[in-house]
DNA sequence: AATAATATGCGACATTTGTCACATTGTCAA
DNA sequence: TTGACAATGTGACAAATGTCGCATATTATT
């Protein structure tokens, strides 16, 4: 399954996604009782199996089962799928333009130093490699 | 209105308000035509039509009124508009790291001189201002 | 005045999403 | 063997989305 083929993310499944990336394999009850730690109103544990199940159908997820239970885990790692996320941004809003991303993204608001110092580090790699 | 409030924009809406952002002003017919100007299935008029009217229910368009012909216009600026689409991301999925956001982005592939260019010269803009 | 061209309005409908309540089933201890 | 638990499965429903067809209204033209 190619990344480019599954269905984009709604934010109420990015949600179980980044758990289950988080967790590296989860059951529903996990899931769970992770989203309701950040919620105030509680969601039903219905609702998340059904979400879980069609991410399954869709092809986000896969699961093994043990006994009864179902431990689902990421068919995609969390990086490449960042990466398609963002990508597809890229290519939508900013005409494929990762500077012109870049720019709107600093434009926010001022980067801290520390945050300065992150991205002048990453650069500053790209420029070494370009060098080898 | 606060841009926060708007409803987030699906891709079919974006599309739509990326032509008026570009057109300033724009009638349905007009912005249905740049629509299936880059399309091999054409999209039909009428869809277009509900689709704007929808837009400026939630409070992304306005329009006025010339003769029969109303002109949409978009209620919030374009560049405000991707910041706010940009931070969302950068929130929800990069726990509201713009450097870690950066760093997935370059990872995808390696940006040519032109590009680390651009953005060394947006981050010395940036420590420049911090300078003062 | 009749007609063609051009605008918008509206009701409909299939899909997808987000949420549940209720049903079913496997396990294990008393 | 009988509950009490703990898991998953199913059918349902409201809301949001994407697309239309058909109706209506206004403006020119002939």
């Amino acid at each position: 399954m190619n990344i480019g083929d599954l269905p984009k993310l709604s934010d109420a499944n990015y949600e179980i996604m980044r758990i289950i990336w988080e967790l590296g394999e989860a059951t529903v009850p996990q899931v769970l009782e992770r989203l309701n730690s950040a919620r105030s109103e509680p969601i039903k544990r219905s609702s998340v199996q059904v979400q879980m199940t069609r991410l399954e159908e869709y092809g986000w997820l896969k699961h093994r089962e043990e006994g009864r239970t179902y431990f689902f885990s990421a068919t995609v790692p969390k990086d490449p799928a960042h990466r398609s996320i963002i990508s597809d941004l890229k290519e939508r809003v900013f005409e494929g333009s990762a500077a012109r991303l870049m720019q709107c993204l600093l434009s926010e608001r001022r980067p801290d130093e520390t945050e300065i110092a992150e991205i002048k580090a990453l650069i500053s790699r790209y420029e070494e490699e370009k060098v080898k």
